[in-house]
DNA sequence: TGCTAAGTTCGACTCAACTCGTACTGCTGC
DNA sequence: GCAGCAGTACGAGTTGAGTCGAACTTAGCA
C-alpha cells in the first residue's frame, strides 16, 4: 500500500528526490475515479502509451517523442493530457520537455490489479 | 462462436443446466477486448448495473426491471446491449423477459481482478 | 379474441471526444 | 538578440455515445 495512510493529505506524497520540477496539475489519490480511469484507458493509443511506460520504463520519465507515435503533436498533447487528468500519469516540465510516468503506487493503491491488465494487453487482442 | 482454437483447454465452459434458452449474440471469450470492456465500464450507469449483479446476485439472472433504474426503457435497452456486446454480461430470453448475468468466469479468465474493481466501486468515489 | 406488460427498434437531438492544422509560448544555444 | 525546437492552445470538422419519445413485437393470460 502507499506510504501514507489515514488523515488523507489531500495531495500525494511520493518520496521523490528533491529538486524535481513540480508535477503538473493532477487529481489526488483520493480523487481518482474508476469510471474516469477506465474511460481514459478505453482508447487504444492511450493504452499503448501506458503499457509502454509500464514495460519499458519504471522509474524514468519520458517525453512525447520517446514513444515514437505517428501522430501530430497536437493529438499527442490531447492524449497525454487526458491520461494526466484522469490521474494515470504524472507529468513534469524539464526545461523544454514535458516528461511522463505512470502513477504506479497511486493506481495500485486505489485500483489493485488494473495496471497488470494494461501491461498484459496487446494491441492485437 | 467461441471456437477456442488451439491446445489451451479454453476456459471452463460454465456447467449450465440444460433447457436454458440460447444466449443472445455475444463475443466469445477469445474475442474479448480490453479497450472495449473498459469503455463499456466507463459509464456510471453500467458500472451500477454490473456491480449490482455482482454483489446482489451470483448465479441468478435478472430482468431490467429488477435493477430499479429510473430511466426510460429504451435507455436501459441501450446500456444492456452495450454490456452484452462488450462481453460483460450474458442475456437470455425467458418468455417475455430478457434476463442478464455477468460472465464472471470469462472475465476472470481474460482480465483477472477487473471484476473486483467493479465490485469495490461506489458511485460516490 | 383482445388486453397487458417487458422489452426492442427507430429516429432525432445533444454533447463530448477524437483528429488535426495553425498559431503560439518558452527554453536553450549560438 | 535570435533562431530552432518541444510542446501547448485554440478552433473547426467529424464521429460516436448517451438520452429519450413513440411505435412496434411478442408472450401470457383472461
Amino acid at each position: 500500500m502507499s506510504a501514507t495512510t489515514g488523515a488523507a493529505p489531500a495531495v500525494k506524497v511520493l518520496p521523490e528526490p528533491p529538486g524535481l520540477p513540480e508535477p503538473l496539475p493532477e487529481p489526488g489519490v483520493d480523487e481518482l475515479r474508476l469510471e474516469t480511469v477506465l474511460g481514459a484507458l478505453s482508447d487504444p493509443l492511450r493504452l499503448t502509451i501506458v503499457r509502454k511506460l509500464l514495460l519499458e520504463s519504471e522509474d524514468f520519465d519520458h517525453t512525447c517523442g520517446w514513444f515514437g507515435l505517428d501522430r501530430p503533436k497536437s493529438s499527442l498533447t490531447h492524449h497525454f493530457k487526458a491520461l494526466r487528468e484522469a490521474g494515470i500519469t504524472r507529468q513534469r516540465q524539464y526545461g523544454l520537455e514535458r516528461r511522463s510516468h505512470v502513477r504506479v503506487e497511486d493506481l495500485n493503491a486505489r485500483f489493485p490489479g488494473l495496471l497488470d491488465l494494461v501491461a498484459a494487453w496487446s494491441p492485437q487482442g
